[in-house]
Parts: structure tokens; C-alpha cells; sequence
DNA sequence: CCAGTTTTGCTTGACCATCGACATAAGACG
DNA sequence: CGTCTTATGTCGATGGTCAAGCAAAACTGG
């Protein structure tokens, strides 16, 4: 009987992802605090609060508040109430973690893994790591909401499958969700590396964040745009693309691509390798460029520190037509230290308008080669813990 | 009685907006089509409807459809509900509407009217039009439902004041919505005049677009940027601003922000006005310009043409960026023919990705020197007609 | 250990939104 | 003109929500 009183509470709690997403900011709370927020009536209160600790997604915080009487018990969202399955699929190196429903780490791996072997053979090691994940934090499938999945190359996010991806032999079209949901049996998310890379490195600073950008400039040069909180991926999911964004007094450049002058061809890790290459240093892929960067060699060091500057003068560009609070420059290249950004923020401050820069921060990837990992547990986050879903969940 | 139960029906029709969303498209439907598309009981529809009814928000249409037994009424939005005050304030000259809540407009005039004589004189000027344009189409003040004002400058949204506008003076923080609700007894949103007129043209297209770019090419050069159908204000509200973006080779040129190499000082109409009265035609401000164009003055079109590559270089780098599905050309400039346009083209083509054009739609203004007035109207539109808004009009 | 204080859980009755069923209205068709 | 079909209004039943009240719980301070 006291089982079917707990899941009769849990069946006439809609409204309690409205209460979830008041105590997801993690701060404990008394019932009484949480009636007044909502607005609704203490008894109502109980019921949803019971139907989200049923869910096991608040937990009755241990200190109480005490004010001379009976303590009042304060409520907190209870991270560990699920896993999250995250993963990074670089072109030739892959990140895969477990977390829980705050981005914290349980588990995570590093390996290499070639993303041209295919969607079957790197979907199936992919699943074999997070069992072994699983089984390193003694948990298991069932505590797992939600997968979150980041590829390099352009995703059709609606449908999570990727299309015409340059880099990605094998994969276009490939139906990812569908093919991992059906041996995962969980919701699983595919968005680009640089979206999610992008959310990532808004999710620590929300609360004073709307609009940002985030440029990776690895052996190529992108950036995912953040509007509102929301990523911003254009009418064919190709916003962000910069990397083909042509610079001037560079048109004797050739890209890739097939155009001029291309920002990629001219301030990517890639560009900077070979150009290394040419004057002498043992330099091939955008790696080495970093290598050589940390030790200290000046050739390096200034090529890096002029690659900012280009990559600068596009985003003084992006700064007067979008106008972000905030530019996190993340990325091989700008990991090799300060010098990429202080490239960046020379030319930023010195061609962008006063009111566009004046709060504009320009910063670092704080989360660096984990900014991808950490976006795709906040897009399964976002997804599983949104009110609607919530309510769905704990209604049914 | 009858009367009470009407009132009964309102006030227990939460709801009834997203209802009204629905029947916002125009399309007739019947009870049984709207129950099934709200996922309501016939009962619960009929209430809801009877309460937008009521509010003369929704009408039966004339024609039934015939199915073997009795026919089914079909609704319709009744656009001619509510009225809208609609007004586009520019540097020198002014537009206002009376429009119904389809952006029809049912009276409008348009004047001399220099911005800066002060808000006061201006506004005071504004609602003495207001009430003879409603003189004019024979309705009154009781029927309006809000006030929709742009100005030519920075706009803090939330609150409607302008912030530090460059060219009205007197205007700075001046509390335009109070000033005018204290007066006109309804709500009044304020935003600045290219964001007004990129939502003007997106009405139109709404359907269809998602993420689109207006831009206006007047006196200077500026944008208005729509994500997901929403205003992209930025930061600072200063998102947009590609007039002062720095163009390559041009950097004798000064701009009267003071920097250099502006795109406003190379391709606004002021600055063509400026070389062409320099090369000894006669043109002071950006209408002459329009005019030499209009008279086939080979320099002028010249000059236009150039213009528009110019500008087009910069578009390029947001076709790039925010891969929008369409790109609406407008202002002075832009009216002067296809010439603009012409220049636009030829380098947005050659310049950007494939992918991010292949689908893009660039086209001059539909509305032309309506956009802004249309846009006023349909940012009180969306206001008014919201879900939640409609709930809370319902209910009361 | 007891009185005071405040939180908490539980119950009750009332209210309201919603639904399903039934009766009625309105036109089509023979 | 009656019958058939479909649409629509009405009414009672159901269930979620709230306010109020009460008893129990849990801690403080004397």
C-alpha cells in the first residue's frame, strides 16, 4: 500500500520539472522557500517534491535550518540520480566519459581512434568503452538518461545524422542515434565537435553568459555561436564556419577547400605546420606546432602569435555583428599558451567598436581538450532534465 | 445570465492561447480538426473557444463545410480584433500606421518630422497623427491593443529607452514606453528601426526562414539579425552594427566614429554623396545619391554598384558565420534599383561556401520604406498575441 | 525533562478544469 | 416530409489543486 500511495503521488505531479529546474542551481532549499517560489500550495509542494524524490532526482540535503523550532529539512537536486554517457570523436583521437547530471567525471578515457574506420567499428568500440567506463564506477546501463555524442563534421541535429562530412569517410547519413539508442537503450544526441565544445564552456558560466562564441583553432579554425543561451546552428547547420572566411593580403593562399585566402589555410594548425615545415622545423600536423611552441622555439612562437592576430581580425568582425560577452578561444593551438590569445585580443580591442568591447571577455577554454566531452553531457542534460520531459517521466 | 455565463466561460479558459496559435495561420478549421490538433476534449475546445470569441479574437467563417449530415462552422482569427499603432521614426522623416493584427494597414501617413526636436515634441506630435489616423478609419482608442515604436538608434529593449544614441539628441534615456502608455493606455514596445524593419521582412517569410539578415543601407549601413525567429540583440544590444566593421584597402578613408576604413564610410550613402559631389555631381545627402541613380547618371550607379560589392565582402563573412537562409537588402540605397543588389551578389557568390549559399535566397526589400512600420506592428503583435499574454487577457 | 516553537505530514471539504456521454440542432438525401 | 448523418451544447463524474486545520515530530532553552 505504501508502494501504490508512492507512485499515485508520482502519477498526479505534472508541473514537477517547473521544481527541478528551480533547484538545479544546486542550492539547498526548505519546502517552505520552494512553495513561495513556485507559488504553490505546501501540500502541492510535497506531492511533486515526493514524486521527484521517488525519481531519486532531489535528495533531503543533511544540514537542516535551525530558526528555535522543529528544523526544516532543506532539499537539494541530486546530481548522482543519473549517469550520462558523453563522448568526443576527434578525427584521429577520441574522448568518452561518464558523468553525472552536473558534467562531473565519474570515469574518462582518452584512446586513439580513427574516425575513417567507420561509423559500425567506432560506434561498437565506443559502446565496449562505456561498459568498461560503467563497470570502473560500479554502476550500470539502467542509471543512464541519455547519450551525448560530438562529431567533427556538420550534423543535421534534428535527425543527429551527419551529412556530407568532409572528413568523415563511411558516416554520411549514418543514423547514430538510432543505430546506439537501439544497443544502449537510452535517448543519444549527435551535434559537431565545435557546438558542442561551444556549450561546454557556456555551461560554467550561464548565469552570466548569453551570448558567446567559442573558436577551436586546431589543424582548422571554427566556432560555435551561442544566442540566448541556445546554440545558433544556422539554416544548413553551418553556422560557425569561419575557417573559410577569406582574409585579405593573403589571396596567393590556397585551401583546402578550393578557395583563396581562406582564415583556415592561413591561421589553422595545419597552415601553421606546414609553414613551419617550409622554414626549416620539424613540424607536420598541428600537434608539433603546439610542441615546439612549449619549447620555446620563436619561429613557432610567433607564427602562433600571428595566427591570433589574423584570427583576431575575423573576430573583430564577429564582435560587431554579433556582439558576444564573451570569446573563449579553445583548441590545440590555443592551448600552446598565451600566445594565440594575445594575438586575438591585440587586434580585437584595437578594431572592434568601444561599446561592443568594453565587456567583452576574451579568455582561454577553461575546460580545454575536456570542452567537448563536458558539451555533450550538458546537451543530454538540457534535454533530459527540461520540464516537459521531466514531467513526462515522472508522470507516467 | 446568458451574459455571466459568457464571462464564466472566459474565466476558466487558460489555455485558450496556445488555441489562438493555432488559428493565427488563417486557415478556417472545425471544432473537430482543432480538438484533435490541441489534443482537447470537444467540451474543453468549445469553452476556449468561446472565450477567444468572446474577445473577438476568433469569428465563425461564413462558409461551412457539407459532409452528408449537419455542416461544421469553421473559425477563423479575426485579424480586425485589436488595432495596432505602428510608428517609424527616422532621422529627418517619420511613418505611422494604424494596422489590424495582419500588419494590414488601415490608415498611415507619412511626414517631416526631425528626430531631433526631442522626445517630447516628437511624441507629443506622434499621438496627436495616432488619433486622427484613427479618426480616420472610424475606430477609437479603446479598440488598440498596443504601440509599436522604432527609433533610429540603440534601443535597450527591455526597458525601451534609447541608450547614448548618436543622432537624437535629448533622447537619451528618455522612458519612451511610460511616457506613451501614461497617455495612450496601452502597451508600448520600443525597439531600434533595422532591427524593426529585419522583423518586418521576416513576417512576411516566416513560414519559410529561420534564421535571416536584414540590412539597411541608408545614410549608413546597418543589420538586423533574426535566429530562430527571434531578434538577435547581442550583448549589448549593439549586435548588427557592420557599418563600422573595418574593410581592407580603404584605410585613408575616416569614419566619423573615428576609426578607419569603416564599411559605412565606404559604401554608406553619406559617403557616396560626399565622392560624388567630389568628382563634381550634385549630391549632399543619400536621396540625391537615389536620385542620380534613378536619372541614369553613369557615375552614381557606378558608385552604387561598387557600394554593393563592398558591403557584399562584409556579407560574405556573415553568410559565412551565421548561415542564414536569406539575406533582405533595404534602405535608401537599396531602393534606387537593382544595382545594389546586382553588386551584393556577385561577391556573396564567389566568396562564401556552397553550402552555405546554395539555398540562400538575397533579395531586395519587399516592404521598402514600410518594412519599419510593419516590423513596429508585428513586434506588438507577437507581444500581444502570445500564448501566455492571451491566457492572462482570456482570464481576466 | 518540560514548555515553547516551528516544521511537517495528513486529512477534509471546496473549487475548478477537464472529460465523456447524452440529448439536441442542422442540414442532406430519398 | 421523414430519416440519416454529423455537429454542437449541456450535464454529471472525475480528478487535480488549494486552504485550513490538526496532530505529530524535532529541536531550543530553561
Amino acid at each position: 500500500m505504501t508502494e501504490s500511495t508512492l507512485i499515485d503521488a508520482g502519477g498526479s505531479a505534472a508541473g514537477a520539472g517547473a521544481l527541478l529546474s528551480i533547484l538545479r542551481d544546486g542550492r539547498p532549499r526548505t519546502r517552505a522557500e520552494l512553495a513561495q517560489l513556485t507559488g504553490w500550495a505546501r501540500s502541492t509542494l510535497s506531492l511533486r517534491l515526493d514524486a521527484l524524490m521517488h525519481q531519486r532526482l532531489v535528495a533531503p540535503t543533511d544540514d537542516a535550518i535551525h530558526s528555535g523550532g522543529r528544523p526544516a529539512t532543506t532539499f537539494t537536486f541530486n546530481q548522482s540520480a543519473r549517469l550520462v554517457l558523453a563522448a568526443d570523436l576527434g578525427v584521429t583521437h577520441a574522448r568518452l566519459a561518464v558523468t553525472d547530471l552536473a558534467t562531473i567525471p565519474l570515469a574518462e578515457r582518452t584512446a586513439e581512434m580513427p574516425i575513417d574506420r567507420g561509423p559500425e567499428p567506432v560506434l561498437t568500440w565506443l559502446i565496449e568503452t562505456f561498459r568498461q567506463l560503467l563497470g570502473e564506477c560500479g554502476r550500470s546501463l539502467a542509471d543512464v538518461c541519455g547519450i551525448g555524442v560530438g562529431l567533427p563534421g556538420p550534423v543535421e541535429h534534428g535527425t543527429g545524422t551527419p551529412v556530407n562530412p568532409p572528413i568523415m569517410p563511411g558516416w554520411d547519413r549514418f543514423a547514430v542515434p538510432q543505430w546506439l539508442s537501439a544497443r544502449l537503450g537510452a535517448p543519444v544526441l549527435v551535434d559537431n565537435d565545435v557546438n558542442i565544445m561551444a556549450l561546454g564552456e557556456y555551461w560554467a558560466v550561464r548565469s552570466q553568459v548569453q551570448h558567446m562564441i567559442f573558436v577551436k583553432v586546431g589543424t582548422g579554425v571554427g566556432c560555435g555561436i551561442i544566442s540566448e543561451g541556445r546554440i545558433h546552428r544556422g539554416a544548413q547547420g553551418a553556422a560557425g564556419d569561419i575557417g573559410h572566411i577569406r582574409v585579405p593580403s593573403f589571396e596567393e593562399v590556397v585551401c583546402r577547400c578550393g578557395n583563396i585566402g581562406c582564415l583556415e589555410a592561413v591561421a589553422g594548425g595545419g597552415a601553421l605546420a606546414a609553414r613551419l615545415r617550409e622554414a626549416g622545423e620539424d613540424a607536420s600536423v598541428s600537434r608539433d606546432v603546439v610542441d615546439l611552441v612549449r619549447a620555446g622555439n620563436v619561429r613557432a612562437v610567433q607564427a602562433v602569435r600571428q595566427a591570433g592576430r589574423e584570427i583576431g581580425m575575423v573576430l573583430a568582425w564577429v564582435v560587431n555583428f554579433f556582439n558576444p560577452s564573451l570569446i573563449v578561444v579553445g583548441g590545440d593551438i590555443a592551448e600552446a599558451g598565451e600566445h594565440l590569445l594575445a594575438g586575438v585580443r591585440e587586434v580585437i580591442y584595437s578594431r572592434s567598436l568601444p561599446l561592443a568591447t568594453q565587456h567583452l571577455g576574451i579568455l582561454t577554454s577553461e575546460l580545454g581538450d575536456r570542452a567537448g566531452v563536458t558539451g555533450a553531457a550538458v546537451m543530454v542534460i538540457e534535454h533530459v532534465l527540461a520540464p516537459d520531459v521531466v514531467d513526462q517521466a515522472v508522470t507516467a
